[in-house]
DNA sequence: TTCTATGCAAAAAGTTTGCAGTTAA
DNA sequence: TTAACTGCAAACTTTTTGCATAGAA
């Protein structure tokens, strides 16, 4: 494992990217505590969550399916994207051509049915970059 | 507004539906609140919830950047869509070919600066359709 | 020796739920 | 009249944080 300046070697967080790295599950940090209860029993969430948070940090790790913001609604059931400025927050909505091929073409690839589907694209918005 | 069998006519919801309808912010379920408290003094954030997984319920309005499951993690960096499936949960990864001139399109109708971007496909995976 | 990492427990943040009273149909 | 809706408060779920101790460099 590479270490940084900051951080320090820890069994307990080699251990949650080895989970990471040997898995195909994206698994939710109670899944990994329980992998690692076993090897560590005194282990607690607190520092499963904590050394994810670094490893994250460290772009070893990606948190996905944003959860830990707000829950955010919208009455535009129209299909769009959104725009997602990670400075201010803001959402926009916007449509693009998604070729509608694509979705055969993942449900040819992976045998399944598609539904629906969410593109959000995030960066800069217009307001922020122009500050 | 339409009424459905189960559900009864409520001036809150009435409301919440309207400030929706009315507003490119993409809310949370506090700023809605805040927005009644003078016309319903009373209101309760309970209420607000409540009310907004009705209007998802019955596809008035939609739930976005679902937040409320379990943060996941993957160490897998490289660029792929997931496909989550919304009977087991299982989210799979899969590459598709995405246009790269998808992105600067994007970035030139909204005058932003993308940095990453997110697929997501939601739908019955090989195995669920099994069974 | 120093300062990060840990376990534990408490707190925080966001959402849901039980209850008794209110209201739409 | 009946059953959904409401406000309130308590409970729940997921994540973060403060503190004293352990451990890496």
């Amino acid at each position: 494992m590479i270490t940084d300046n900051q951080h320090r070697k820890s069994k307990q967080r080699e251990k949650i990217l080895e989970l990471l790295q040997g898995t195909q599950i994206h698994p939710t940090a109670n899944w990994i505590y329980d992998q690692m209860k076993q090897e560590f029993p005194n282990l607690s969430l607190g520092t499963v969550y904590r050394n994810l948070n670094i490893l994250v940090e460290q772009n070893k790790v990606k948190k996905i399916i944003a959860g830990s913001t707000f829950d955010r609604f919208e009455a535009n059931l129209g299909e769009h994207c959104h725009m997602i400025c990670e400075k201010c927050g803001v959402i926009t909505d916007f449509e693009i051509g998604i070729d509608s091929s694509l979705i055969s073409q993942v449900e040819e690839n992976l045998e399944c049915k598609i539904r629906h589907h969410k593109f959000d694209f995030f960066g800069i918005c217009k307001k922020c970059r122009n500050q």
